[in-house]
DNA sequence: CTGTTTCTATAAATTTTATTGATAGTTTTT
DNA sequence: AAAAACTATCAATAAAATTTATAGAAACAG
């Protein structure tokens, strides 16, 4: 049994195709089937069954696949003692960003960071916060960018900063002429939101909820990315609430339609998370050195207090 | 990077030698240099410092080994999902037993498990209980039957039976003429004791600690077996406690001296151990349960109260 | 139902890797 | 100072992984 058998058969059993898995593998596809049928001579059983298409995982074939992820991860680990002994802060780092956090932080703090460890090849992708969670659990990505706290067994958190949110109010809005908005004044009825899946839309629900008490009624409207739920607030639909990053590069005018919170602020925490395996942590303390570096001149609020992601 | 390589790094470092790693491995030597230098070289580190004599390991080294370890441990899991999917029960399979139970437990179980599970090639060593639990830590040993609870971090314990103690008393002794014995009675000034390391001596002081709130003085005197503590016995330097299996197989002018306690009579608790990684749980379960069916017809007391094996 | 596509297994050739036996060079021991 | 113990190195060999080419089976499209 090698290391690189478990990982042919991790290969395979994710795509469900000898042929695709190979090509992941960089191989060809005659080495995964002799390498796998090798092994399940070795043990004298079958991981995978054949004859179901796409192919399957037998009943010891799935628990043989979590055993191997496992060997394959702990593995990498070696290389990572290494790297961390040689203070080596370099090679390749899939990061995880929630949308509503993409757009603002990553042009704040990307050319920073990679100025200062031009070895990490950063890979980034937008991912909703309950593909993060799988993808941390299942190593396809290396840490995320997320509101927290989540409670994740397997995942740990380290606070990055902060967010308020701030109301934005359009012109013919009952609160418009309010100087400061308070939480208590929130109905969550004529409130825009995010689509479904976006944890910042569970935010607000559990913020008006707070104080409001309501149940999980339909919503006006939904829109997928904040620059659209500027514009339908702008179009007289309901008044909506912001991350304060995204406050800062709106034109002046939409500007005027900004009411901030009486504080307590209400916030959003925001955090770097991984697994509680701590692979690559060298790196993911970099990536938040940077980051709360950045941030630090950007948000200075003090009392505020945090709403929480997770859906109630 | 191979589970080879990482094999033949924890033999050297175990053997602090390539030569004597290379047999122990069943390969000549050049191919353990070769080996780990590649993964040296790959890893671009150095794992031993080779100009110490014997071979250390670097500091790197050590972090590796920690995590080869675990590795290569993991990797026998595979096979041990395979087995226990098929539940084959064989294998070989080291087991460790303390010296005041091996004597009388072995050949109690030992014919009818191998004759129940002829394919488990059982390689029982006689071992202190911190022996034992330094081995089950570093997979030396599969599991070990020993005095418990030991309160022990990354070890699990099913209880195989509980053995009462039995007071022996030499003809001279103040308690002889007593009927039957009682905790209060012991004097751990007058009582022959195993040697220091024995997880019995400790279970008999904390008996008479119990009663007596004694300090540590000094014994009168101390044996490595059982065998011995009954003929220091007789020659009348004092009154010892034997665990009640040894009281069967003594010779009927000796059985005169034994004096049972009144109850509660104290026992200890004689368990299976294993690490909590459960490796081989088909073995350790078939030996419970051997070991159980042989007991259970040759203990029958009821009212016990367990004395602790750990020193307090 | 048939030709086409998709996919896995197999075979032989090739490349890569692991292992060995012989030996040289060190260090330690006597 | 000689012997013993130990590791590294080298060339040869054995073992293995991988590839190219291809056969065969199942799924698919018309």
């Amino acid at each position: 049994m090698t290391i690189t058998q478990l990982y042919y058969v991790l290969a395979v059993a994710e795509n469900q195709n000898f042929t695709k898995a190979a090509e992941k593998c960089f191989v060809t596809q005659p080495t995964l089937s002799m390498q796998i049928q090798k092994l399940e001579d070795q043990l004298d059983i079958l991981i995978f069954d054949r004859t179901k298409k796409p192919i399957e995982l037998t009943d010891v074939g799935k628990k043989i696949v979590n055993q191997a992820r496992n060997i394959v991860n702990e593995s990498y680990r070696i290389q990572d003692i290494v790297d961390q002994q040689k203070g080596f802060i370099g090679g390749e780092f899939k990061l995880g960003i929630i949308p509503t956090v993409m757009p603002t932080l990553l042009p704040m703090f990307l050319k920073n960071f990679i100025k200062k460890h031009p070895k990490v090849k950063l890979k980034i992708e937008e991912l909703s916060t309950e593909e993060i969670i799988s993808k941390i659990n299942d190593g396809h990505i290396d840490a995320a960018i997320a509101a927290t706290p989540l409670e994740e067994e397997n995942i740990k958190e380290r606070v990055l900063y902060f967010e308020p949110f701030v109301s934005y109010i359009p012109k013919n809005h009952r609160l418009h002429n309010h100087k400061k908005i308070d939480i208590s004044d929130l109905d969550i009825d004529d409130m825009l939101l995010l689509e479904d899946g976006h944890c910042f839309r569970d935010g607000v629900i559990n913020l008006c909820k707070a104080f409001k008490n309501q149940t999980d009624d339909q919503f006006q409207l939904e829109s997928g990315s904040i620059e659209t739920l500027i514009k339908l607030s702008n179009e007289g639909l309901g008044m909506t609430l912001l991350p304060y990053l995204h406050t800062l590069d709106i034109n002046d005018k939409e500007k005027e339609n900004l009411h901030h919170f009486n504080e307590p602020t209400p916030a959003r925490e925001v955090s770097i998370i991984y697994h509680k395996s701590e692979l690559k942590m060298q790196i993911i303390e970099a990536l938040q050195d940077v980051i709360s570096g950045v941030i630090r001149g950007a948000i200075a609020f003090q009392n505020v207090e945090i709403i929480s992601p997770l859906a109630k």
